[in-house]
RNA sequence: GGUCGGUUCGUCUAGGGGUUAGGACGUAUCCCUUUCACGGAUAAAACACGGGUUCGAUUCCCGUACCGACUACCA
């Protein structure tokens, strides 16, 4: 009875993964490692006309950036396979045929027309919701109206089918739902599914039960969306025999846009320039690319806290957590049941927090690849140390570069604003002596030596060196703000901001 | 329309028959600081509504409203 938990993450290879669907793998993970079960995934292709070429790799590889990857999947099969349904597509029919003997399910031959013809008449009829049930089918072409001997005709010839469930007329279907509780559902509110295409396919409904069964999948953890068709699943499971070994069931709430309702799309992060991806998307049709989280600067362990807290919470006021820890604080009954609204903010602020605790030397790696692919280069030490001075006051990793440009790029122009509000007298007379007392400095020049020498300058005309910190800083770096000053004097060196200084009063002096 | 689900600060949420309804993001102010940021502090900010049950309801029950999902030979 103590069997091992397995859970599958089962995403259609339709495009990118939505980053919704991301959390549902994430609260997979977490539940399998939390209980010591497994984890897998599973390749939900059976609708061949949606196949996306690079779909699989971009679920692999999203998976495995984030460091949630699949015990058991395609590309790392244990004892279930095969792990794509497309591939296991001999496996459904004989169950299918099943339910067929059983009666509980039966071949259907109308053909598209045929139905929109039943669905108008329904419509014309005031019918709001025309269905494919034990009323319509009776009117309809399948095995419950058409005699065997002509069903049998209809086969031999090879005529298209599909087969279809057969939903009691009466009957209150219960299931329970970890994260919901009791769901009761009529069975006369549910319609004859198909679950046999006539491509010879099955449909999710019934591909996703048998795999489930077959896979000794113990606990179903999928979005919301599904929870109307669960009731179908359970009359499944219990029609295929199985409904001892059925799985239990979480259904997990949506991700919402972060203004207005509705379930989140990608025309939202569009419109609001935030990523909805894990990875950069490019559509192989449209050729158009889709912004993804990894791109964009987020780190995979923000990622993961954001997406974690997005519908769960441990309890208690801890916010920041280790894939580790989640693992540890993780449990379904702590799953929230109601929509969840995607705040970019939040996501922001967590990327910050990890950003901080990257080392100087890692930060500074990445800076250097930047400082690199703009044509410039610095040393890895270098590097570091601005890394450093900048990490607490920037967003993503590329933000670094983009604020300390100043850092290997010696200002040509001064900002206005600073320029006619600081730049004075006093300024240009402490910058002067500045010049002079560094041109006699031999010592390590030091983020202390460097304020020490300040001072002095700034002792010896007799002004307060508060006073003309703007200006300083503005002749050196051209701007009005930035990281302390006397650590950029420090990186920048001696000579260096001889030079600047020079250039400043030169450049300065004549507009003011 | 029908079925199902949901509803605590702007957002993510804790809580739960008697609480100053707690935290986080964001916002504002202050402190720190030669700037900016970080950090620290403070503030504004919520139980959808109506009926019950109860001494007492935000919490339990029932309605209503609103929101969402689903309603394909898609998943």
């Amino acid at each position: 009875m103590n069997q091992t938990v397995r859970v599958r993450f089962a995403p259609s290879p339709t495009g990118a993964l939505h980053i919704g669907g991301v959390r549902t793998a994430l609260y997979n993970y977490l539940f399998a490692r939390k209980t010591g079960g497994k984890f897998l995934l599973r390749i939900e292709d059976t609708d061949q006309a949606r196949f996306v070429p690079g779909a699989e790799e971009y679920i692999q590889e999203a998976l495995a950036w984030l460091g949630i990857s699949p015990e058991e999947s395609p590309w790392h099969p244990g004892d279930c396979g095969p792990y794509r349904q497309s591939e296991r597509k001999p496996m459904y029919m004989q169950y299918a045929l099943d339910l067929i003997e059983k009666g509980h399910a039966y071949y259907a031959f109308d053909t598209a027309e045929e139905l929109e013809a039943m669905r108008e008449r329904l419509t014309a009829a005031r019918v709001v919701s025309p269905q494919y049930n034990s009323i319509t089918r009776t009117q309809m072409k399948n095995s419950l109206t058409l005699s065997e001997d002509e069903v049998k005709a209809r086969l031999a010839f090879g005529e298209p089918y599909v087969i279809r469930i057969k939903i009691p007329r009466k009957e209150e279907v219960r299931l329970h739902d970890m994260i919901r509780g009791w769901v009761v559902v009529h069975s006369s509110t549910l319609d004859d599914k198909v679950l046999m295409k006539s491509d010879g396919m099955p449909t999710y409904h019934l591909a996703n039960i048998v795999d489930d069964h077959l896979m000794k999948i113990t606990h179903v953890i999928r979005g919301e969306e599904w929870l109307p068709s669960a009731p179908l699943h359970v009359l499944l499971y219990r029609y295929l025999g199985w409904e001892d070994t059925m799985p239990q069931f979480a259904h997990l709430p949506l991700l919402l846009k972060p203004d207005g309702n509705g379930k989140l799309s990608k025309r939202d992060a569009e419109k609001q320039g935030f990523p909805i991806f894990p990875m950069d998307w490019k559509d192989p049709v449209t050729g158009e690319t889709a912004m993804g989280f990894r791109e964009a600067g987020y780190l995979p362990e923000a990622v993961l806290n954001f997406l974690a807290f997005l519908g769960w919470n441990p309890g208690d006021e801890r916010e920041l957590f280790t894939l580790d820890e989640l693992v540890e604080a993780f449990s379904i009954e702590r799953i929230g049941k109601s929509g969840t609204k995607f705040d970019i903010n939040k996501a922001k602020w967590y990327n910050e927090q990890y950003l901080r605790e990257k080392t100087d030397a890692e930060l500074g790696a990445f800076l250097k690849a930047d400082i690199e692919k703009d044509g410039l280069g610095i040393s890895e030490d270098k590097a570091a140390k601005i890394a450093h001075i900048m990490k607490d006051r920037v967003t993503f990793p590329q933000d670094i570069w983009r604020d300390s440009k100043f850092m290997l790029i010696a200002p040509t122009t001064f900002d206005q604003e600073v320029a006619s509000k600081k730049w004075n007298q006093e300024a240009v007379s402490v910058l002067t002596q500045y010049m002079e007392e560094l041109e006699g400095f031999t010592e390590e020049f030091s983020p202390e030596a460097a304020k020490a020498l300040l001072e002095k300058a700034a002792e010896t005309t007799g002004f307060k060196l508060g006073k003309v910190m703007q200006a300083v800083r503005l002749a050196v770096t051209g701007l009005g703000g930035g990281p302390d000053l006397m650590a950029v004097f420090s990186i920048l060196g001696k000579e260096e901001l001889a030079k600047r200084i020079k250039f400043a009063l030169e450049t300065l002096s004549i507009q003011s």
